[in-house]
DNA sequence: AGCACGCCGACT
DNA sequence: GTCGGCGTGCTC
């Protein structure tokens, strides 16, 4: 018998299957997806490999062929089905088969799970005393010692034994030999969660909540697999929806994996699912251990867990009765991959629910384009959840044009009307949040005389200024101490921007010297248990004003807020890719969702300098059909993705003439290719960040209607630039790119 | 990726 | 005369 095997090195050279004998001795162990050493190369180095195929015939010389030197110790072998998905990543985002292969696996080495090693006594005192004595008399001091403390305390854990009292394992198992002692293990999954159990109660489901559950059901019973959309407001109780689904799948034996936006993933939306199905509910994020996430793995495989939770790489859960699908937020862009292979976690869900029959859902308040015009085109099923549970009305939106206000007089970072309405909510004791965009957040340093910004020497972006006196780079690290003395007048005259969340805070504080105010930003947060605590102290009501990026309040609620302000809607307006106006609506209607959660109504205050721009005014009316309709048409018109298809192409290098050259060469063996009629191109241009760690970045953007046409493109781009063999440039390519290069 | 084979400059 | 530079080619 013969095996094919990936090898584990990543290279496109090596990117194809090598045949192995199986022999004997190993026959029963090795299958597909078993990690597997092998010799390789003219030195047989012993690498490992995946096993992808067991054939009975080879077609290569047989002299050459090799035998398995052995499975890898202790490894996690990917089923058959997680190898599909990899060939399908591999095919759909270009990588090569291993890392497609190493990305489906997450869990690859199987450590031994903690277990609760205890000695116990196994004779009565008076015998262990009679013991004690003899080891005395023979001088076994370790032993003695041992047994004169089990005469104490017949119970004690085995790590206070070999630590503490320093008695050797060997002492113990000689003393287990004669029956003096037992060693008792006991299992202890590591609980990757800590939840005290709240009840949830099981709420009655409204009407439109019932017909998506009995369409769901009523579907597959017909034996139709389809994609829903669920296209819900904030508060509509879509979780309740996700629930009833699982439990519906878990009723026919089947599993149910559930992906959240991983910064949402440790609050109550996690805990309703503990409370509702228990244990065997999991959850994996990207802060476990090795160890954690192995337990886990152990657990699915055990059949313990029937429901995982987690980011996109809970997807790769080895389910083996997989029933249902579901992507929370599903807009999030989180989804998409940021390392190679670059993957949307929502089109691998797809192929997953293809190859094992299961139904996939999609829930978010504000869908991605991409979703919404599958919807349109009848390829997923859209259903709407239009009422809020708890029957309060959406809150309401009040857009204030920035550019009235300066010319009225004013100022100050707050309109008038978020002034008016601070107060208002202070003197009510009702706590408010204040937005500021990513973009504005780190503060930057620029001389007053010559208008120079104090840019890093290594990257394409300004330093931002620190409390502690420091300049600082947020992508390569670099600092030096802050100076005014500007670096090309050389006037004394540089000053310090305040990060945009400090200048609103010191702000809050000049104009509410009473408030209490919490802030949340990369530099208060350093740690997860920081970011954590400030949101505990806003819930239990520690703070009346909490100040923050958009980022920090996905899927929390605090049902107290009833002022929202978006203080500088602008920055989201005016990023340059082409998802910019999606992204800004998104997160202005996410941060208004979060006002008027609880009992009293909630208002918004959306403060821009451009009231008429489509993502402004929609979302004052939380219109998103009107906003989607008037995305889509700018999608049409330009050939952007839904519509059309999108490869971002990559070429960094530390040369800025040589990788500007290099662009400029791909580009025209772009031209030269007999699709070219067919597609677009832009570029080659800068990267948005066009330096970044000394390594310059430029740009190409092609646009077709066909993706097949880009994985040519891709192809015939990596093959081309081959016998370049190109050492300090390197080119990168991402399939529709969501966060731009 | 890594290792071997292979054809041209400065050394005991 | 040799030791060694890394160019190119292969790996079941």
């Amino acid at each position: 018998m013969y095996a094919k095997v990936i090898v584990d090195i990543s290279h496109e050279k090596l990117d194809r299957p090598f045949t192995y004998i199986i022999p004997d001795h190993l026959s029963s162990q090795v299958e597909e997806g078993t990690l597997v050493e092998i010799p390789f190369g003219a030195g047989n180095k012993i690498i490992s490999g995946y096993v992808t195929e067991i054939t009975e015939g080879c077609d290569y010389d047989p002299a050459k062929i090799k035998e398995i030197k052995g499975i890898v110790k202790g490894s996690v072998k990917a089923d058959s089905n997680l190898i599909k998905l990899a060939t399908f990543i591999r095919k759909t985002y270009g990588s090569t088969q291993i890392n497609a292969l190493k990305t489906v696996t997450p869990v690859k080495k199987c450590i031994r799970r903690e277990v609760n090693k205890r000695v116990v006594a196994n004779m009565a005192p008076d015998k262990l005393y009679f013991l004690a004595e003899e080891a005395s008399r023979k001088h076994k001091n370790a032993q003695e010692r041992l047994i004169r403390e089990l005469i104490k305390y017949p119970d004690i854990s085995y790590s206070f034994i070999t630590g503490k009292m320093n008695v050797s394992a060997q002492t113990i198992n000689a003393l287990v030999k004669n029956d003096v002692i037992r060693v008792e293990t006991e299992t202890v999954y590591r609980n990757p969660i800590k939840v005290e159990r709240p009840d949830d109660k099981i709420v009655e489901l409204s009407e439109e909540q019932i017909k998506i559950v009995n369409d769901v059901n009523t579907d597959l019973k017909n034996g139709i697999r389809n994609t829903y959309l669920i296209h819900g407001i904030t508060g509509s109780g879509k979780t309740e929806v996700y629930m009833h689904l699982i439990e519906d799948r878990l009723r026919e034996g089947k599993q149910a994996i559930m992906l959240i936006p991983e910064i949402a993933l440790t609050y109550q939306n996690v805990m309703r699912f503990y409370a509702r199905f228990g244990d065997q509910v999991s959850v994996i994020h990207s802060k476990m251990t090795q160890g954690e996430r192995y337990d886990q793995y152990l657990k699915v495989k055990e059949g313990k867990v029937n429901i995982m939770i987690g980011p996109r790489s809970a997807l790769f859960t080895p389910f083996d009765n997989l029933g249902i699908v579901i992507i929370d937020e599903e807009h999030e862009s989180s989804y998409k991959a940021d390392n190679m292979p670059k993957y949307h976690a929502r089109e691998v869900a797809e192929k997953l629910c293809e190859l094992t029959d299961s139904v996939l859902i999609l829930g978010s308040a504000t869908p991605s384009i991409d979703s919404y015009y599958k919807a349109s085109k009848g390829i997923y099923k859209l259903y709407k959840l239009n009422s809020r549970l708890t029957g309060n009305t959406l809150p309401k939106v009040y857009v204030e044009d920035m550019r009235e206000e300066y010319k009225n007089g004013n100022k100050s970072v707050f309109s008038v009307r978020l002034h008016k309405l601070i107060s208002d909510r202070l003197e009510k004791r009702e706590q408010i949040m204040l937005f500021l965009n990513r973009r504005g957040i780190s503060g930057f340093v620029s001389c007053r005389e010559c208008g120079e910004v104090v840019k890093c020497p290594h990257c394409d972006v300004s330093l931002s200024y620190h409390r502690d006196g420091m300049l600082k780079c947020h992508y390569c690290g670099y600092e030096i101490p802050f100076s005014n003395e500007c670096p090309k007048c050389h006037a004394q005259k540089v000053k310090g921007f305040k990060a945009g969340t400090q200048m609103i805070e010191d702000f809050v504080r000049k104009e509410f010297p009473h408030a209490l105010t919490l802030r949340m930003d990369a530099d208060s947060t350093k740690k997860t248990e920081d970011y954590e605590s400030i949101l505990a102290k806003f819930a239990n009501n520690e703070a009346d004003i909490l100040i923050g990026t958009q980022m920090i309040v996905k899927g929390h609620d605090f049902k107290d807020v009833t002022l929202v302000g978006i203080v500088a809607a602008d920055m989201a307006l005016n990023a340059e890719d082409y998802r910019a106006g999606e992204r800004a609506f998104q997160q202005l209607v996410q941060a208004s969702g979060r006002a008027g959660r609880g009992e009293n109504p909630g208002e918004v205050v959306i403060q821009t300098y451009q009231p008429d721009h489509y993502a402004v005014t929609y979302a004052e009316n939380q219109d998103y059909e009107g906003f989607y309709e008037e995305e889509i048409k700018y999608r049409e018109l330009m050939m952007y993705p839904p519509v059309g298809n999108l490869l971002g192409i990559q070429i960094t290098g530390d040369e800025e003439k040589r990788v500007e050259k290099l662009s400029r060469v791909v580009s025209d063996m772009i031209d030269k290719m007999p699709e070219r009629e067919k597609i677009g191109k832009i570029g080659p241009a800068n990267a948005t960040l066009s330096k970044k760690c000394d390594i310059y970045r430029r740009v190409i953007y092609i646009k077709s209607y066909e993706y097949e046409d880009l994985i040519k493109i891709k192809d015939f781009i990596e093959k081309e630039t081959e016998r370049f063999k190109l050492t300090k440039e390197s080119i990168m390519f991402d399939f529709n790119p969501m966060n731009g290069f």
